[in-house]
DNA sequence: CATGAATGAGAGTTCATTCAT
DNA sequence: GATGAATGAACTCTCATTCAT
């Protein structure tokens, strides 16, 4: 499955590690900062998602990274920008899984159960953060008015739309019914992190399915729905 | 269709008003008490619908509502509390909507489907209020410390359970997969969620499609799937 | 002298004490709000005169103004607003001083003999006052910046051109040398500010000289300069 | 004019440029570190002349000095004591113009004209320094406080007894009329630097006078005040 | 019961200063 | 000597809550 993500830095940046020897001076300098901005982040996405973001300072976040409160600010110029730093990482890996996903071999059960599966593993291992990104999100407020956040709509857009591709070609072929594939893609997405958060997973999944389990129980779930096959109430 | 609707009063809570005239003085207070209590619910739920809940200071809420600032703590003890009101009033909205929409005749798909209609044309007329449960209700450290809040996930498991109650039976009679209704009523209650929030809206729903569409295409995917009946990939 | 201040209040407004007993009820949080503004702005003054604009931080002026600090901001809507109050007070009763002291009948030199009398007879109880407002109010940034600010300077300039009026009468009558009236005023005034400064009495008044001689004195170093009459270098 | 100045560096340090051959390695670096310090002058004082002490960072001054954060402080051991070498530059300006001018031959006239001259040309230069001068050194705190700072006081007043020397001389000779002269070599002293600073010039000056008859206009006034010869009010 | 002035703990943010490289 | 990332004390400002009227 792992094959392939690349990366699971919640940047989401890609940097070539082949720099010529000369220049691993400045690359040293670089990769530190990297290494330090990773941290922060990793800190704030935990508390984040345990505590809220409002619930959260930037004293505990500089803390919970082992740094100074004023160091957050040489990476991050703002708690809103921290926080934009995460999602954007969130989403971008979410682009990124998709296109991945996407682009197996197999039928478009095949590839959603994929993209099902890498999802949920991943948000098995991030705890609360899918969590979070529910509760905040779709805060529009924050959203709308920083500069920085005005992609982000379109990035979780633009995920929606690369797993629309299969469905739309499915819905032409006349094997799924005539929908907007964009909405169903949408529907989908959102069953699933719908399943990731965990105050969900508790209430359902008490640990007793396992990833592969809950994917493919929704993806029967999303094409066949609940209705016994050949039943008509 | 609102025949099943009691009381749309945002607190949910039943009142008989059929006291005996000696009690009438003690009833015009009592009646204004709840007068005014519902007015501040009313300015503070779209407030927080607005603006979402850290975003809304006291002091907005009592101009809002024409009250002076300490006068909102005659009613509830905290913000907090008062946060929790608007919640409890609208779980209970919808666990007397799930009832009366299970207590209808007809099969499963007409009890969901007007379960899915009352919800979304309540939403529709309540903006962004759903938009903000799932923004904040979510928050579990919330949930978890205020004691008066202790109930309200249980609530919104009992709407689970109510809503299960037909399901389950269709499992039975076979005429469903085996699975764990409630979890299914769980996944029903949050795609409509889904649907009933602005952003959402916005995106998929453009206007064009009234609630009665809406809610019939919902209960459609989730009993036959997006896949063509008679299709297997 | 002091019969034509009606006012010290660092505020200059005017308030009618006349109120019908009925509009008491609504007069006693009228004057209790002025009096605290009041309490406020001499705490700020002082502490400002004395240690600067930013050495004083708004935690000092609460605490000896003897509110808590949150108090502050019911009154001033930040600390340069606090300033700015301060200022408004300050150019207010110069610009009424400058008034009742041009219409005192007599001569040019008596008008400015008045006026320079009662400014510094006011800098010599408001101690640093003067002090600090060359220090601070020079600084256009500050003044160009707030909105609450933008009249300050016509304020200033407006106390020159009254004390212009009669300098401008004695120009054309011929008894002074034809110059720009707002011009000589303003070197006056600011000759007399100097004066007023707690480092330059210390320096050269040292105490001996009263507020009467150094006035007369000013004002004669003013229309005659330095050298003696009949002599021309 | 510029005869008599022999350095304008702001520092007004004086060094021999004769260094034997054998010390000319010391003297390389001696060179570049006064080279540096000069630099880092120059862009502090431009930027606080700018902006006011308080509303430069350290940064920008580094910034514009086009040298690291750090790099500062091997020249100067705080900000305070950057601001206290900026003024120490321009005091011995001060005092080293005056006594150049004093040293002219011809009248007192003529010497204040030429010290007129002098300075009013230097801040023309130098925009708004003598504003921040006026704003800035004239607290008090600043000045006690530092060691460094405490020779700053007895420079100012230096300078007003060398303009006073020629105006003594006059007054014994009974050519002035009796009276400190330190008092009134302060006090052309003070009405020069309004005249230098730029919203004073703004306001009056507007670029139609030139420095020179300014320069000659403050000294009539000075000598002569504004009232017409013959005249007795 | 209604009010809103008073409160102060606590938030995000800034920035002079240090120090390892 | 030059650097700039790290630091944390100190700042201004917010706002839920109290309480005298």
């Amino acid at each position: 499955m792992s094959h392939y993500v690349t990366t699971w830095s919640s940047s989401g940046r890609q940097f070539n590690m082949n720099t010529p020897p000369a220049l691993n001076q400045a690359s040293r300098k670089e990769r530190e900062r990297r290494q330090h901005e990773e941290e922060i982040l990793v800190a704030a996405r935990e508390l984040f998602a345990r505590k809220g973001y409002y619930n959260t300072t930037l004293e505990e976040i500089a803390h919970h990274a082992q740094f100074g409160k004023g160091t957050i600010y040489n990476y991050f110029s703002s708690k809103e920008d921290l926080f934009c730093g995460i999602l954007i990482g969130l989403l971008n890996t979410a682009v990124e899984v998709a296109e991945s996903s996407i682009a197996l071999p197999g039928s478009t059960r095949d590839k959603l159960t994929a993209y099902a599966k890498a999802i949920l593993s991943y948000s098995e291992k991030n705890a609360d953060l899918f969590h979070m990104i529910v509760r905040e999100v779709v805060q529009l407020n924050f959203l709308e008015q920083s500069p920085r956040m005005s992609g982000l709509r379109n990035r979780l857009h633009k995920t929606w739309e690369i797993l629309a591709i299969p469905l739309a070609k499915d819905i032409e072929a006349g094997t799924l019914k005539p929908s907007d594939a964009v909405h169903l893609a949408a529907m989908f997405d959102n069953l699933l992190r719908l399943h990731a958060m965990q105050p969900f997973r508790e209430l359902f999944l008490r640990g007793s399915m396992d990833v592969d389990t809950v994917a493919h129980s929704l993806v029967d779930f999303f094409f066949d729905g609940i209705q016994q096959r050949g039943q008509n109430q």
